[in-house]
DNA sequence: TTAAATAAGTTCCTTTTTGGAACTTATACG
DNA sequence: CGTATAAGTTCCAAAAAGGAACTTATTTAA
Protein backbone atom coordinates (compact mmCIF):
# COMPACT_ATOMS: atom_id res chain seq x y z
CA UNK A 1 0.00 0.00 0.00
CA UNK A 2 1.45 3.68 -0.71
CA UNK A 3 2.06 5.73 1.68
CA UNK A 4 -0.93 8.51 0.03
CA UNK A 5 -3.44 5.88 0.61
CA UNK A 6 -3.69 6.88 4.34
CA UNK A 7 -4.26 10.57 3.45
CA UNK A 8 -8.12 10.30 3.13
CA UNK A 9 -8.76 7.62 6.40
CA UNK A 10 -10.90 9.37 9.07
CA UNK A 11 -8.22 10.50 11.70
CA UNK A 12 -7.51 13.84 12.06
CA UNK A 13 -3.77 13.21 12.40
CA UNK A 14 -3.82 10.94 9.31
CA UNK A 15 -5.19 13.57 7.11
CA UNK A 16 -2.71 15.95 8.96
CA UNK A 17 0.21 13.94 7.80
CA UNK A 18 -1.45 13.68 4.31
CA UNK A 19 -1.11 17.65 4.05
CA UNK A 20 2.33 18.13 6.36
CA UNK A 21 4.07 14.93 7.18
CA UNK A 22 6.40 15.24 4.54
CA UNK A 23 9.89 15.29 5.11
CA UNK A 24 10.64 19.03 3.11
CA UNK A 25 7.40 19.85 3.62
CA UNK A 26 8.23 20.19 7.59
CA UNK A 27 11.13 21.65 7.24
CA UNK A 28 9.64 24.05 4.59
CA UNK A 29 6.83 24.95 7.18
CA UNK A 30 9.75 25.18 9.93
CA UNK A 31 11.31 27.71 7.76
CA UNK A 32 8.07 29.59 7.02
CA UNK A 33 7.79 30.09 10.78
CA UNK A 34 11.25 31.62 10.55
CA UNK A 35 9.94 34.39 8.03
CA UNK A 36 11.30 32.47 5.47
CA UNK A 37 8.81 33.65 2.13
CA UNK A 38 10.64 33.77 -1.36
CA UNK A 39 11.19 31.01 -3.64
CA UNK A 40 15.12 31.74 -3.99
CA UNK A 41 15.32 31.79 0.05
CA UNK A 42 13.53 28.78 0.49
CA UNK A 43 16.29 26.86 -1.88
CA UNK A 44 19.26 28.50 -0.26
CA UNK A 45 18.44 27.65 3.36
CA UNK A 46 17.35 24.10 2.72
CA UNK A 47 19.62 23.53 -0.44
CA UNK A 48 16.76 21.28 -1.90
CA UNK A 49 16.28 20.91 -5.98
CA UNK A 50 13.87 23.79 -7.18
CA UNK A 51 11.46 21.22 -8.85
CA UNK A 52 10.84 19.30 -5.04
CA UNK A 53 10.65 22.94 -3.63
CA UNK A 54 8.18 23.82 -6.01
CA UNK A 55 5.97 20.62 -6.06
CA UNK A 56 5.65 21.33 -2.43
CA UNK A 57 4.88 24.78 -2.05
CA UNK A 58 2.33 24.28 -4.99
CA UNK A 59 0.58 21.37 -3.07
CA UNK A 60 0.86 23.66 0.46
CA UNK A 61 -0.79 26.32 -1.82
CA UNK A 62 -3.28 24.20 -2.63
CA UNK A 63 -3.88 22.81 0.63
CA UNK A 64 -4.29 26.39 2.39
CA UNK A 65 -1.27 26.43 4.40
CA UNK A 66 0.46 28.98 2.12
CA UNK A 67 -0.80 32.05 0.32
CA UNK A 68 0.67 32.88 -2.97
CA UNK A 69 0.71 36.61 -2.94
CA UNK A 70 2.68 38.53 -5.67
CA UNK A 71 5.53 41.25 -4.78
CA UNK A 72 7.24 43.95 -6.73
CA UNK A 73 5.33 45.93 -9.81
CA UNK A 74 4.88 43.54 -12.33
CA UNK A 75 3.01 41.31 -9.91
CA UNK A 76 4.99 38.03 -11.47
CA UNK A 77 7.15 37.17 -8.56
CA UNK A 78 5.75 35.68 -5.38
CA UNK A 79 6.02 35.43 -1.67
CA UNK A 80 4.64 32.49 0.19
CA UNK A 81 3.10 33.45 3.42
CA UNK A 82 1.20 31.25 6.56
CA UNK A 83 -2.17 31.48 6.07
CA UNK A 84 -4.09 31.58 9.56
CA UNK A 85 -4.49 27.82 8.79
CA UNK A 86 -0.91 27.16 8.40
CA UNK A 87 0.03 29.87 11.22
CA UNK A 88 -2.43 27.63 13.30
CA UNK A 89 0.33 24.59 12.91
CA UNK A 90 2.72 26.62 15.15
CA UNK A 91 1.56 24.08 18.12
CA UNK A 92 2.83 21.42 15.98
CA UNK A 93 6.09 22.75 15.66
CA UNK A 94 5.94 24.36 19.17
CA UNK A 95 5.74 20.81 20.18
CA UNK A 96 8.63 19.65 17.88
CA UNK A 97 10.85 21.94 19.06
CA UNK A 98 10.26 21.61 23.09
CA UNK A 99 10.74 17.85 22.66
CA UNK A 100 13.88 18.68 20.61
CA UNK A 101 14.98 20.77 23.76
CA UNK A 102 14.27 18.51 26.27
CA UNK A 103 15.52 14.97 24.66
CA UNK A 104 18.74 15.67 22.04
CA UNK A 105 20.33 18.45 24.42
CA UNK A 106 22.12 18.89 27.77
CA UNK A 107 20.51 20.37 30.21
CA UNK A 108 20.56 24.09 29.60
CA UNK A 109 21.88 23.98 26.23
CA UNK A 110 19.35 23.84 24.20
CA UNK A 111 19.71 26.05 20.93
CA UNK A 112 16.96 27.94 21.51
CA UNK A 113 14.39 28.74 24.59
CA UNK A 114 11.21 30.36 24.13
CA UNK A 115 10.13 34.03 25.54
CA UNK A 116 6.12 34.47 26.21
CA UNK A 117 5.67 37.89 25.27
CA UNK A 118 2.69 38.47 27.65
CA UNK A 119 4.81 37.60 31.27
CA UNK A 120 7.90 38.48 29.05
CA UNK A 121 9.13 35.08 30.69
CA UNK A 122 11.57 32.47 29.67
CA UNK A 123 8.83 29.40 29.84
CA UNK A 124 8.33 25.65 28.60
CA UNK A 125 4.61 25.72 26.43
CA UNK A 126 2.52 23.07 28.33
CA UNK A 127 -0.34 21.52 27.16
CA UNK A 128 -3.25 22.59 29.43
CA UNK A 129 -7.07 21.42 29.28
CA UNK A 130 -9.62 24.16 27.91
CA UNK A 131 -12.52 23.07 30.78
CA UNK A 132 -10.09 23.13 33.82
CA UNK A 133 -6.62 24.52 33.09
CA UNK A 134 -4.77 21.39 34.47
CA UNK A 135 -1.93 20.26 32.68
CA UNK A 136 -1.58 17.54 30.18
CA UNK A 137 0.09 14.95 29.01
CA UNK A 138 -0.15 11.62 27.65
CA UNK A 139 -1.76 9.34 30.98
CA UNK A 140 -4.52 11.83 31.43
CA UNK A 141 -5.60 12.65 28.52
CA UNK A 142 -8.16 9.77 26.52
CA UNK A 143 -9.31 10.12 22.61
CA UNK A 144 -13.04 9.41 22.02
CA UNK A 145 -14.93 8.84 19.16
CA UNK A 146 -16.46 12.04 18.10
CA UNK A 147 -20.39 12.37 18.43
CA UNK A 148 -20.83 12.52 14.69
CA UNK A 149 -19.10 9.38 14.69
CA UNK A 150 -20.78 7.66 17.52
CA UNK A 151 -24.13 8.28 15.80
CA UNK A 152 -23.59 5.83 12.85
CA UNK A 153 -21.43 3.56 14.33
CA UNK A 154 -22.58 0.04 15.99
CA UNK A 155 -22.04 -0.55 19.13
CA UNK A 156 -19.62 -3.28 19.00
CA UNK A 157 -17.69 -1.14 16.56
CA UNK A 158 -17.90 2.13 19.00
CA UNK A 159 -16.65 0.13 21.55
CA UNK A 160 -13.49 -1.33 19.43
CA UNK A 161 -12.78 2.63 18.66
CA UNK A 162 -12.66 3.48 22.01
CA UNK A 163 -10.21 0.48 22.46
CA UNK A 164 -8.04 1.69 19.67
CA UNK A 165 -7.67 5.64 20.45
CA UNK A 166 -7.86 5.38 23.79
CA UNK A 167 -4.24 7.24 24.41
CA UNK A 168 -4.85 6.25 28.25
CA UNK A 169 -6.83 2.61 27.87
CA UNK A 170 -3.31 0.79 28.56
CA UNK A 171 -1.25 3.22 30.76
CA UNK A 172 1.54 0.05 31.25
CA UNK B 1 21.56 18.52 -1.05
CA UNK B 2 20.18 15.79 0.61
CA UNK B 3 17.28 15.87 3.01
CA UNK B 4 19.45 14.15 5.83
CA UNK B 5 21.82 16.48 5.67
CA UNK B 6 19.85 18.88 7.93
CA UNK B 7 19.72 15.90 10.95
CA UNK B 8 22.45 17.50 12.78
CA UNK B 9 21.75 21.42 12.41
CA UNK B 10 21.83 22.94 15.53
CA UNK B 11 17.97 23.57 15.61
CA UNK B 12 15.94 21.42 17.47
CA UNK B 13 12.91 21.45 14.89
CA UNK B 14 15.22 20.03 12.61
CA UNK B 15 16.96 17.11 14.52
CA UNK B 16 13.47 16.09 15.70
CA UNK B 17 12.46 16.25 12.39
CA UNK B 18 15.65 13.67 11.67
CA UNK B 19 14.18 11.17 14.27
CA UNK B 20 10.28 11.55 13.43
CA UNK B 21 10.10 13.79 10.55
CA UNK B 22 9.82 10.79 7.90
CA UNK B 23 5.58 9.58 6.43
CA UNK B 24 5.57 6.18 7.47
CA UNK B 25 7.75 7.00 10.82
CA UNK B 26 5.37 9.22 11.96
CA UNK B 27 2.51 7.02 10.70
CA UNK B 28 3.87 4.22 12.51
CA UNK B 29 3.96 6.31 15.58
CA UNK B 30 0.73 7.28 15.65
CA UNK B 31 -0.15 4.01 15.75
CA UNK B 32 2.16 3.47 18.79
CA UNK B 33 0.04 5.87 20.20
CA UNK B 34 -3.10 3.69 19.48
CA UNK B 35 -1.15 0.88 21.17
CA UNK B 36 -0.05 -1.08 18.30
CA UNK B 37 3.22 -3.10 19.32
CA UNK B 38 3.64 -5.48 17.19
CA UNK B 39 5.33 -6.32 13.80
CA UNK B 40 2.47 -7.93 12.41
CA UNK B 41 -0.22 -5.70 13.54
CA UNK B 42 1.97 -2.34 12.16
CA UNK B 43 1.99 -4.28 8.36
CA UNK B 44 -1.59 -5.17 8.69
CA UNK B 45 -3.07 -2.04 10.08
CA UNK B 46 -0.75 0.51 7.87
CA UNK B 47 0.19 -2.11 4.81
CA UNK B 48 3.37 -0.78 4.35
CA UNK B 49 6.12 -3.23 3.24
CA UNK B 50 7.93 -5.42 5.43
CA UNK B 51 11.20 -4.18 4.67
CA UNK B 52 10.14 -0.55 4.85
CA UNK B 53 8.58 -1.28 8.83
CA UNK B 54 11.46 -3.25 9.81
CA UNK B 55 14.06 -0.50 8.57
CA UNK B 56 11.76 2.42 10.46
CA UNK B 57 11.11 0.49 13.73
CA UNK B 58 14.94 -0.28 14.10
CA UNK B 59 15.86 3.45 13.79
CA UNK B 60 13.27 4.38 16.10
CA UNK B 61 14.71 1.73 18.85
CA UNK B 62 18.04 3.19 17.79
CA UNK B 63 16.77 6.58 18.45
CA UNK B 64 15.44 5.21 22.31
CA UNK B 65 11.51 6.24 20.86
CA UNK B 66 10.62 2.78 20.83
CA UNK B 67 11.84 -0.30 23.45
CA UNK B 68 12.08 -3.99 21.70
CA UNK B 69 10.81 -6.25 24.31
CA UNK B 70 10.41 -9.68 23.95
CA UNK B 71 7.27 -11.40 24.79
CA UNK B 72 6.56 -14.86 25.35
CA UNK B 73 9.02 -18.35 25.72
CA UNK B 74 10.96 -18.38 23.94
CA UNK B 75 12.10 -14.10 23.73
CA UNK B 76 12.22 -14.55 20.17
CA UNK B 77 9.90 -12.16 19.36
CA UNK B 78 9.42 -9.10 20.05
CA UNK B 79 7.06 -5.82 20.80
CA UNK B 80 8.02 -2.35 20.19
CA UNK B 81 6.67 0.13 23.32
CA UNK B 82 7.04 3.65 23.63
CA UNK B 83 9.72 4.77 25.95
CA UNK B 84 9.24 7.75 27.98
CA UNK B 85 11.37 9.77 25.76
CA UNK B 86 8.72 8.15 22.80
CA UNK B 87 5.59 8.90 25.01
CA UNK B 88 6.73 12.55 25.75
CA UNK B 89 6.30 12.77 21.57
CA UNK B 90 2.21 12.83 22.68
CA UNK B 91 1.82 16.83 22.24
CA UNK B 92 3.25 16.43 19.15
CA UNK B 93 0.72 13.98 18.36
CA UNK B 94 -2.67 16.28 20.32
CA UNK B 95 -1.21 19.35 18.15
CA UNK B 96 -1.46 17.59 14.57
CA UNK B 97 -5.13 16.32 15.53
CA UNK B 98 -6.40 19.48 17.04
CA UNK B 99 -5.40 21.13 13.93
CA UNK B 100 -6.80 18.35 11.97
CA UNK B 101 -10.14 18.42 13.62
CA UNK B 102 -10.27 22.18 13.88
CA UNK B 103 -9.28 22.66 9.84
CA UNK B 104 -10.34 19.44 7.84
CA UNK B 105 -13.49 18.62 9.42
CA UNK B 106 -17.11 20.65 9.81
CA UNK B 107 -17.74 21.73 12.80
CA UNK B 108 -18.92 19.14 15.24
CA UNK B 109 -17.51 16.28 12.74
CA UNK B 110 -14.06 16.07 14.02
CA UNK B 111 -13.65 12.12 14.20
CA UNK B 112 -12.33 12.31 17.92
CA UNK B 113 -12.45 14.26 21.12
CA UNK B 114 -10.32 14.76 23.81
CA UNK B 115 -11.33 13.84 27.52
CA UNK B 116 -9.54 14.65 30.23
CA UNK B 117 -9.57 12.43 32.42
CA UNK B 118 -8.36 14.67 35.71
CA UNK B 119 -11.57 16.50 35.07
CA UNK B 120 -13.28 13.93 33.36
CA UNK B 121 -14.87 16.75 30.91
CA UNK B 122 -14.78 17.16 26.91
CA UNK B 123 -11.86 19.72 25.61
CA UNK B 124 -9.25 21.34 23.84
CA UNK B 125 -6.10 20.84 24.35
CA UNK B 126 -4.11 24.50 24.95
CA UNK B 127 -1.15 25.48 24.24
CA UNK B 128 0.07 27.55 28.30
CA UNK B 129 2.86 29.09 30.09
CA UNK B 130 4.92 27.36 32.37
CA UNK B 131 5.39 30.37 34.05
CA UNK B 132 2.30 32.64 34.36
CA UNK B 133 -0.66 29.86 33.02
CA UNK B 134 -1.72 32.10 30.05
CA UNK B 135 -2.63 30.91 26.69
CA UNK B 136 0.02 30.66 23.91
CA UNK B 137 0.01 31.39 20.11
CA UNK B 138 2.27 31.54 17.55
CA UNK B 139 2.20 35.98 17.89
CA UNK B 140 2.69 35.91 21.39
CA UNK B 141 5.33 33.67 21.48
CA UNK B 142 9.31 34.31 20.70
CA UNK B 143 11.98 31.93 20.37
CA UNK B 144 15.28 32.93 21.61
CA UNK B 145 18.55 31.95 21.44
CA UNK B 146 19.98 29.64 23.94
CA UNK B 147 22.19 30.80 27.02
CA UNK B 148 24.35 27.96 26.41
CA UNK B 149 24.95 29.29 22.53
CA UNK B 150 24.71 32.76 23.42
CA UNK B 151 27.85 32.99 25.50
CA UNK B 152 29.66 31.59 22.48
CA UNK B 153 27.92 34.22 19.69
CA UNK B 154 29.63 37.03 18.51
CA UNK B 155 26.57 39.62 18.88
CA UNK B 156 25.94 40.35 15.22
CA UNK B 157 25.32 36.61 14.88
CA UNK B 158 23.05 36.42 17.82
CA UNK B 159 21.18 39.20 16.59
CA UNK B 160 21.01 37.32 13.30
CA UNK B 161 19.63 34.22 15.19
CA UNK B 162 16.93 36.74 17.16
CA UNK B 163 15.79 37.97 13.93
CA UNK B 164 16.00 34.65 11.90
CA UNK B 165 14.44 32.57 14.86
CA UNK B 166 11.64 35.07 16.40
CA UNK B 167 8.07 33.72 16.10
CA UNK B 168 6.91 36.87 16.63
CA UNK B 169 8.94 38.94 14.59
CA UNK B 170 7.00 40.08 12.08
CA UNK B 171 3.37 39.44 12.92
CA UNK B 172 1.77 41.21 9.56
C1' DT C 1 3.74 -35.26 17.33
C1' DT C 2 3.05 -33.79 13.10
C1' DA C 3 0.83 -30.26 10.19
C1' DA C 4 -0.63 -25.82 9.59
C1' DA C 5 -0.55 -21.05 10.87
C1' DT C 6 1.74 -17.12 12.70
C1' DA C 7 5.66 -13.90 13.74
C1' DA C 8 9.31 -11.40 12.31
C1' DG C 9 12.10 -10.63 9.12
C1' DT C 10 15.18 -10.91 4.20
C1' DT C 11 15.91 -11.00 -0.56
C1' DC C 12 15.05 -9.86 -5.26
C1' DC C 13 13.25 -7.11 -8.73
C1' DT C 14 10.38 -3.30 -10.78
C1' DT C 15 8.52 1.26 -10.39
C1' DT C 16 8.58 5.80 -8.44
C1' DT C 17 10.75 9.53 -6.35
C1' DT C 18 14.97 12.27 -5.48
C1' DG C 19 19.07 14.86 -6.39
C1' DG C 20 21.96 17.44 -9.53
C1' DA C 21 22.70 20.24 -13.26
C1' DA C 22 21.53 22.78 -17.19
C1' DC C 23 17.96 25.44 -19.56
C1' DT C 24 14.03 29.10 -19.79
C1' DT C 25 11.68 33.37 -19.37
C1' DA C 26 10.96 37.49 -17.41
C1' DT C 27 12.03 41.28 -14.23
C1' DA C 28 15.44 44.27 -11.68
C1' DC C 29 19.82 46.73 -11.33
C1' DG C 30 23.88 49.64 -12.61
C1' DC D 1 22.12 47.97 -22.77
C1' DG D 2 24.17 44.13 -20.54
C1' DT D 3 24.37 41.44 -16.42
C1' DA D 4 22.25 39.53 -12.34
C1' DT D 5 18.36 37.73 -9.99
C1' DA D 6 13.73 35.33 -9.43
C1' DA D 7 11.04 31.64 -10.19
C1' DG D 8 10.52 28.05 -12.36
C1' DT D 9 11.07 23.51 -16.05
C1' DT D 10 13.33 19.84 -18.23
C1' DC D 11 16.41 15.95 -18.44
C1' DC D 12 18.86 12.20 -16.60
C1' DA D 13 21.29 9.21 -13.15
C1' DA D 14 20.94 7.49 -8.48
C1' DA D 15 18.36 6.29 -4.52
C1' DA D 16 14.30 4.81 -2.21
C1' DA D 17 9.79 2.65 -2.15
C1' DG D 18 6.43 -1.04 -3.44
C1' DG D 19 5.32 -5.91 -4.37
C1' DA D 20 5.90 -10.57 -3.97
C1' DA D 21 8.22 -14.61 -2.74
C1' DC D 22 11.44 -16.82 0.44
C1' DT D 23 13.39 -17.86 5.48
C1' DT D 24 13.50 -19.43 9.99
C1' DA D 25 11.49 -20.04 14.25
C1' DT D 26 7.45 -20.72 17.21
C1' DT D 27 2.94 -21.37 18.50
C1' DT D 28 -1.70 -23.63 17.93
C1' DA D 29 -4.71 -27.23 16.45
C1' DA D 30 -5.80 -31.98 14.97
Amino acid sequence: MKRTEHNDKPCSIAQTLGIIGDSWTLLILRNCFLKTRRFADFQQQLGLTRHLLSDRLSKLVDNDILNKVPYGKSGKRFEYRLTAKGASLAKVFIAMNQWGNDWLFEEGSAPTQYEHLDCGQVMQPDLSCSECGGKINHKNIKMVVGDSIKETMRTTEKEQWNELLGFAANND
